[in-house]
RNA sequence: GCCCGAGUGGCGGAACUGGUAUACGCGCACGACUUAAAAUCGUGUCUCGUAAGGGAUGUGGGUUCGAUUCCCACCUCGGGCACCA
């Protein structure tokens, strides 16, 4: 008998499909195409974690099924790039981010090799491959030229130490990833890219998706759309007015006084009148100077200042009202001011119990009538900022832009930005000595002069390149569309190939991508969609998110905690088709899960287990027959075991199929886990070893396909038609039944398949157990669920 | 505070549309094979009870012939958001 000898089984047939191209996705083909896709792994140092292989293998067995079932399936792999990982290792090891780059990605593809993923390698792309950046630069201009890339001045986080911007994903703890320093406010001026302006349509359009819903939910939240009325407040005695945004409209006899956000323009205007400048000065800078993290602070007691000398009156029932400012209402969401009901809201109640403002209980009114009088107007808020776009780094897109002084002269309104011509992109990013960012919090680029200078597109002046970089949010924002083109050399991608392939059938991916990647993917879909370069609205129509895998210590696994699982041991130990069981197997894929090393052994037990069934049959001569035989017993017997077997085979293959389509995997497994202990026990026949072997591999490809080629089959099982079950054998003939009394099981019986109550009833009023039970009592119901149970309440 | 999700053996977990709770796997115990061990195979493994039988799916109620599943109230844990008016 030959061993089961993984590690000659899984090179040899991940050469063989290489060779055979059998995963190749084919343009334009007249089959019906499925597109699957994973969020494409960051590059990062570590190499390839077990949470990728999680994701990774549930949408590679869908693949594979879709490939059984007929399809043009495509499921296409590659690298996300840029990054401030790698940039952070290039500065410590002085080794350049192109090289870290080359070598990230050699290890990568050759890990995933080992696991044997279905993907098409021919599609493999690298967001900081400048044949794709190009195209990350072109799109980016076409929504600078729409307007929705803009350069503002706004508040950063800034690390004192560093001397350095970093984007709110940088922060942890509002402290600086890199150093730990607390950071600080800063304004600076960046590129800000306007998803707000579509912030409506990637809340409403979500409707028309199929994403589970804590995805949706989450979209949803972090969009926060609210809906309420705008209020003006007049100053008493001055034509200015105070405008107000509420969802309560219908508290609005209930306002007490008004408050203003500190930074408020409006506190400015009113200076002259203000009695107690010197107090209302004092406490604009105070907030000024607080961090975020002081500001936001957990039970952090309400501070204020009255402005004093001015009133503001409530519209509805011309009331005076004081006005205040202070740090609880903020200047960035609604209209920087709020009307305080202390009756009906917490913050409100809070701030006037502590500085003794009146606190009434006035009737409601209708909202929207009471809007309408007043004149104010309906309006639809939204929580979503626009996106801070630049960052002053060196492992980035170079923002394709070059500031012209003498053009921003002639053009007043504009900034003086001008895209780099077409023919001129990509914008190459140049190598430099140093990556460490300067002084002054300019990318490294900044000191390159040689690369910053150039003369202007436009004018042929004196100009100067930007010397931010792009996020690494960029590249991946719309990767899923160049692999339906990824050698394209004139567009992102051809009409063609995008009206076939998109949008992506189903994709799958991390939680912690819903309010970034996710979101930030669609909105450049939906532009592209805007500017009729994308067939459809949408760029996924399913997306589903897999449970982290925690480490054996229920921690996250990292590096600094020592903790973390080698994938490449595993391979080597267990073997690919083990490790990809394992991770199926190993709870609900949804679901956060813990690692168990100890566990693994379990799926290898499976997987010996089918090596050996395959082997006697192999070696066995075959007996002709489609049936099975118990082993020494008689004839009468074998009949009723083979029945039951094609039925379990038959609930099987129902199962494994339903399941793959659900994702739980994990009850699939286990229900192939139960036929094969059936299969142990019995001498097999080849035909159903064979169906059992198809609906195994998309779970373990490589002892498949060699156990498939054992029995004869020249053909890769990848290609064999997915089996299906019959719904008539779901069923076995003889069914046993549990006998309840007064809910409680007492008996069981066995019945035919359909019996009816008339003929079912006789026989249980026979069985000694239900006779002893039933002494001296009366039936007062018998109640009989057909192939399920019996119920007799006395 | 708001929004998701989850509480079942020693452990990971299963249970269709309300129909025999604890499938499958790990671990453990005993047995077979072996000089021995590993591997493998077999048997057992929620709990109380000798048994008949009783009890148990976070807690307390409810609906039902029947509830892990549906309804109400609460507790605990995980994730996300948050002075968002």
């Amino acid at each position: 008998m030959k061993e089961y000898d993984h590690k000659k089984i899984e090179l040899k047939w991940q050469k063989d499909w290489e060779k055979k191209k059998i995963f190749s996705a084919i343009n334009g083909s007249k089959k019906p195409k499925f597109y699957a896709l994973i969020e494409f792994p960051y590059l990062s140092g570590s190499g390839l974690h077990i949470g990728h292989i999680r994701s990774n293998t549930a949408m590679d067995i869908i693949s594979r099924k879709r490939w059984m079932e007929g399809y043009n399936v495509m499921y296409p792999i590659g690298y996300d790039a840029f990054g401030l990982p790698t940039e952070n290792y290039a500065i410590k090891t002085g080794k350049q981010p192109t090289i870290i780059n080359k070598e990230n990605t050699e290890m990568f593809r050759r890990q995933l090799k080992k696991i044997g993923f279905a993907f098409d390698w021919s599609r493999e792309l690298n967001t900081a491959n400048p044949a794709y950046y190009k195209w990350t630069q072109w799109i980016f201009l076409q929504m600078f030229k729409k307007g929705l890339a803009y350069k503002q001045k706004t508040m950063i986080n800034w690390c004192p130490k560093d001397k350095i911007g970093l984007a709110n994903e940088e922060v942890v703890n509002g402290k600086c990833e890199r150093c730990g320093t607390e950071t600080i406010k800063k304004e600076k001026e960046q590129w800000m890219l306007a998803i707000t302006k579509y912030a409506e349509r990637l809340d409403k359009d979500l409707d028309d998706v199929d994403y589970l819903e804590r995805i949706k939910a989450q979209q949803r939240n972090w969009i926060g759309k609210s809906e309420g009325s705008e209020i003006e407040f007049k100053v008493k005695g001055d034509s200015q007015s105070v405008r107000v945004f509420t969802t309560r409209a219908d508290t609005i006899l209930g306002v007490t006084y008004v408050v203003l956000a500190p930074e408020s323009v409006l506190v400015q205007n009113l200076k002259s009148q203000i009695t107690n400048w010197n107090e209302v000065e004092k406490y604009i800078e105070k907030v000024k100077k607080e961090s975020e993290q002081e500001r936001t602070k957990e039970d952090k007691e309400k501070t204020g200042v009255e402005l004093k000398g001015i009133k503001a009156i409530n519209p509805a029932n011309k009331e005076e009202l004081p006005v205040w400012i202070a740090d609880y209402v903020l200047a960035s969401y609604g209209t920087g001011a709020v009307m305080a009901v202390p009756q009906h809201d917490s913050r409100d109640k809070e701030f006037a119990e502590k500085f003794n403002l009146s606190i009434i209980d006035r009737p409601l009114v209708d909202a929207e009538e009471i809007t309408k009088r007043v004149g104010g107007k309906m309006v639809t808020k939204y929580k979503l900022r626009d996106w801070i776009f630049s960052r002053q780094r060196y492992w980035g897109e170079p923002i394709p832009l070059i500031h012209c002084d003498r053009c921003a002269l002639n053009d007043p309104d504009g900034q003086g930005y001008i895209p780099v011509p077409d023919k001129d992109l990509p914008v190459v990013l140049p190598k430099v000595k140093s990556y460490t960012p300067t002084d002054t919090g300019e990318s490294p680029l900044a000191n390159i002069s040689k690369w910053v200078n150039v003369k202007c597109p436009k004018c042929g002046g004196k100009a100067r390149r930007e010397t931010d970089t792009m996020p690494n949010w960029a590249g991946s924002s719309w990767y899923y569309l160049r692999y339906t083109d990824p050698k394209n050399k004139k567009e992102f991608a051809s009409a063609k190939n995008l009206k076939y392939w998109t949008p992506v059938d189903w994709y799958n991916g991390g939680m912690e991508h819903t309010t970034l990647h996710l979101l930030y993917s669609r909105f450049w879909h939906k532009f592209l969609y805007d500017m009729k370069l994308v067939p459809t609205k949408e760029p996924y129509k399913k997306r589903t998110a897999h449970g982290m895998i925690l480490a054996e210590d229920g921690e996250k696994m990292s590096k600094s905690r020592g903790n973390v699982v080698n994938p490449d041991e595993i391979v080597k130990l267990y073997g690919a088709d083990t490790f990809r069981l394992y991770e199926m197997f190993i709870g609900p894929f949804d679901q956060t899960v813990t690692w168990n090393t100890n566990s693994i052994i379990g799926p290898r037990r499976f997987l010996e287990k089918v090596w050996k069934i395959g082997e006697k049959i192999t070696t066995q001569k075959q007996i002709n027959s489609s049936r099975l035989t118990l082993k020494g017993s008689d004839t009468t017997k074998n009949f009723s075991v083979s029945a039951s077997f094609q039925t379990l085979l038959n609930k099987t293959i129902k199962k494994v199929s339903e399941d793959i389509e659900s994702m739980s995997f994990n009850t699939a497994v286990s229900s192939m886990m139960v036929l094969v202990n059936e299969m142990e026990k019995q001498d097999v026949d080849k035909k159903d070893f064979k169906i059992f072997l198809q609906i195994l591999a998309p779970f373990a490809p490589h002892i498949t396909e060699e156990l498939w080629n054992m029995l004869g089959e020249k053909q890769s099982i990848n290609k064999s038609k997915w089996p299906k079950w019959d719904e008539k054998k779901i069923i076995d003939d003889k069914i046993k039944i549990a006998v309840q009394i007064n809910g409680k099981v007492r008996t069981e019986i066995m019945v035919s398949k359909d019996m009816s109550e008339g003929e079912i009833k006789p026989l249980v009023l026979k069985d000694q157990k239900i006779i002893s039970w039933m002494e001296g009592k009366e039936i007062k119901k018998f109640i009989y669920v057909p192939n399920r149970i019996i119920n007799i309440v006395i």
